[in-house]
DNA sequence: AGAGATTCATAACGCAGGTTATAGACGAGA
DNA sequence: TCTCGTCTATAACCTGCGTTATGAATCTCT
């Protein structure tokens, strides 16, 4: 797992080549990694925004904490995930980030960020491009939280965490490690803890969903994929080619 | 109304001063002013990227039709915005956009965006800071759906509609336009259209919206505010001074 | 190894909001 | 002006999910 660093670059720099210059400029993104603990708030809503970060290994979240008591977790990031773009542009942090569990990442700043984008096009259009996916991702979950009901979220959850690991190669027999606890996805799910507790019990009924604590497997994921009719197109679309003429 | 062109320039121009050149790109992007009727289908899901449009008059929304049968409503387009970043860099929708009523309608090719974005750092930088900030609110939406109850999603969807509409010049005395019908407010907050009727009488009772059909009058806007916390930090914010040394 | 804190499963109960139904108000077109 | 279709208001009923509670299992720290 410590061999991530490449994932970014498989991310980004999947749809062009890149040059020995390219991946120079990225791997000096990684050049300060650090531990991260359990549960450690790398940064708070309304922070200012000076860093992002690529997680290396590990677990984060984002969320809001909202004036009502609850939370809302925006999305969670896996290994090989750049952390903050969410806030780029903005002088301050529209929501927080912690580790989910213990792990490692590495901070860069603002200006590294500005002086790839001027030097290599390929990547700041991969940027762009990686930007405009957690787009896509965050609208999926904002589809998932207005129409559909609870077995179905947490059916889509679960699932689009199975592929996103799999590309990163973390998934074993249709199983992996998931250190969420039912709280933090209830607050992913817009769901009471209790009916996600639930809501595993009713789909592990149904054959769907094997969990033991933090091990879930996934018995048979094309029928998760039929519950939920997933669409893939935001995890692995390619980009258009209007968008290679750019680079 | 006519002259809400600027309005584009207005948005992504505010940080920083666009040169003549700049300016001249932009109008650019709107020789090509068409009508568009009511209910008008510009695009489909999935359809391939072609265009992006500049709203000049009327109002429009993207949506996503469910499985379910459902539709869940992502965005709704007012004039001076721009539809279709959303799809930026993908081959396909991700979601369809229809007209809410007559409007014009300036479109514009993923051509024309690339040699803009090639042409002036400084539109290119205020492009990613419209899909920064147009990702902003679709969080904050999605914060409304996970954890708030109907009539907080309706107040927030109202009063940031007041926002918006008030940056653009169309309301007056507190009171705007609103061609949205109930169903379609209930398909953007995730509420059925009569909940969404129950909720409106409720703020009526209230005195916190007053309605006749189109036609919507906050008397306390900053009654409503305080319903819902309102941040506005996502509309108004002024982007990072990084940001501007990028220009 | 023991104590306290977290996490999880399941049950009981209540309510916000979905669904269905009905009737009135309004708008478009003949 | 009449008709038909769309939109809205309100009522009656039902259910999915929140809330609270309890006990068991697991983790953490010493």
């Amino acid at each position: 797992m410590t061999l991530l660093d490449s994932i970014v670059m498989q991310g980004l720099g999947r749809h062009g080549a890149l040059t020995a210059e390219d991946k120079t400029l990225l791997l000096d993104l990684e050049l300060n990694p650090r531990r991260a603990a359990a549960g450690e708030v790398l940064w708070q809503e309304s922070a200012d925004v000076d860093l992002f970060c690529v997680v290396k290994e590990g677990w984060a979240y984002s969320y809001r904490n909202l004036g009502n008591g609850s939370m809302q977790i925006l999305k969670v990031y896996l290994p090989g995930d750049i952390i903050g773009m969410r806030d780029f542009g903005f002088a301050r942090r529209l929501a927080g980030v912690a580790m989910i569990n213990d792990g490692v990442i590495s901070p860069f700043t603002h200006q590294q960020l500005f002086e790839l984008i001027g030097r290599s096009p390929a990547l700041a259009a991969g940027i762009i491009a990686t930007v405009v996916r957690q787009q896509a991702m965050l609208t999926e979950r904002l589809v998932y939280l207005g129409r559909y009901a609870a077995h179905e979220r947490l059916a889509h959850f679960l699932y689009e965490l199975y592929l996103r690991l799999k590309r990163i190669g973390a998934v074993a027999e249709n199983g992996f490690l998931m250190p969420l606890s039912q709280e933090q996805i209830g607050d992913a799910l817009g769901l009471s803890a209790v009916h996600v507790s639930r809501t595993f019990s009713m789909l592990r009924d149904e054959g769907l969903v094997v969990r033991d604590r933090q091990h879930v497997v996934l018995p048979d994921p094309q029928a998760l994929a039929r519950l939920v009719e997933f669409n893939d197109t935001y995890i692995d679309e390619t980009l258009s080619s209007a968008f290679h003429g750019f680079h």
